[in-house]
DNA sequence: TCTGGGGTCCTAGGACCC
DNA sequence: TCTGGGGTCCTAGGACCC
């Protein structure tokens, strides 16, 4: 018996989702995104692979997603499904003896478990999820974390893959660094600038040149990485949120003050009421302001006490606004309220935890 | 071809204090 | 003529992930 990290991701969930209970899409090219109306401003949440084998991916503009599949289905995203769909999965997951979760977001989990078999876990955990959901997952087997979470991507979709020690380099070795989860575009280019393009290179690349570069958290991070290094660590801690925040793409962009009084002041009743239903009051207010048609600023302030009136966030959204200085047509903005911290802090071990969606 | 909405963490540098 | 050393708090800004 050894212990183990399952990485457990589902397989084009939303569009998964959607198909059970459109079961007449099945086959068909499908996006979710926006309000699925492909002449607004929005992005795809999720293709179907029919829908992939047009170019179609998350992120992309709707409006250019129609242009690559034209008869593409396009619905719009129904947040409460997935949510109860997402609880329906993790619920099977927890339900495995033995099993530790770890969520990490909507669609995707590690477990943690001893076995002597890890494949055979694999797979039971798969045709588990697929006889109470419907719906298929793939799954990651690793000696970490960060391998097990890699992993999962040779599997895909349905499928099954392991990732361990012994096998990192053959597998990963030449691949580039930006394969790497939490390596993007931008530290891709940095590393390259350093002569640095494989994951080999960054899991050889000396300490001190990392450290020099990159700071003294971040530069050994990313050596790490590169050595498909860190925790096994699967832990089931619930998720305490940090802030709250909404933001709204306007599909004509402002130009009057009035209008960027009234959208600060919803975007500020938004996050009162999460942070309400949380008991906790606001601290610092970040505001995210895009101006036509791709410049985004976000800015911070601190308050002078804890609040959760709608109308200080709002007036000191518009402050930060106020303080830009600059009167060109905002496309998007954003209130976000971070609250007041936990008795005790956070858990400082569920730092790398869930990002993003519940 | 045009850019969602939800999150989190890290680094640098200035202000201020002792 | 040269500018401590250590610490905290705060803001700006960058980066990444689902």
């Amino acid at each position: 018996m050894s212990r183990w990290v399952l990485h457990v991701d589902m397989d084009q969930f939303l569009a998964a989702v959607e198909l059970l209970r459109r079961p007449e899409l099945v086959g068909q090219p499908v996006v979710v995104g926006g309000r699925g109306d492909p002449t607004e401003r929005a992005v795809v949440s999720t293709a179907s692979y029919e829908a992939r084998e047009f170019g179609i991916r998350s992120g992309m503009p709707l409006k250019v997603a129609v242009r690559r599949c034209p008869e593409a289905v396009f619905l719009p995203v129904d947040f409460p499904v997935y949510e109860a769909a997402s609880e329906q999965v993790m619920q099977t997951l927890r339900d495995v003896p033995g099993a530790v979760v770890e969520v990490l977001g909507w669609d995707e989990a590690f477990v943690g478990l001893d076995s002597a078999d890890p494949q055979v876990a694999a797979r039971a955990i798969h045709d588990a999820v697929l006889a109470a959901t419907g719906l298929h997952c793939s799954v990651g087997i690793g000696d970490t974390k960060v391998r097990a979470k890699i992993a999962t991507d040779f599997g895909k979709p349905q499928g099954i893959f392991s990732l361990t020690q012994d096998t990192w380099f053959e597998v990963m070795g030449d691949r580039p660094a930006t394969a790497l989860w939490g390596i993007g575009k931008a530290i891709g280019a940095r590393l390259a600038r350093l002569g640095i393009q494989t994951v080999r290179q960054l899991a050889e690349a000396p300490e001190e040149d990392l450290v020099a570069a990159f700071g003294a958290a971040t530069g050994p991070h990313l050596g790490r990485l590169g050595r498909g290094e860190g925790s096994n660590h699967v832990d089931d801690t619930p998720w305490v949120a940090r802030a709250h925040g909404h933001e709204v793409t306007f599909q004509v962009d402002l130009t009057e003050r009035a209008q960027v009084e009234d959208a600060l002041g919803g975007l500020s009743r938004q996050v009162v009421a999460d942070l309400a239903a949380e008991g906790r009051a606001c601290i610092r207010v970040h505001l995210k302001v895009r101006f036509a048609p791709f410049f985004t600023l976000t800015r911070v302030r601190k308050l002078p006490e804890p609040t959760l009136d709608p109308q200080v966030i709002a007036a000191t959204a518009l402050a930060l606004l106020d303080k830009l200085a600059d009167d060109r047509p905002i496309r998007l903005l954003g209130v976000r309220g971070e609250m007041v911290p936990p008795e005790g802090g956070y858990d400082p071990s569920r730092t790398q935890g869930r990002r993003g969606a519940p």
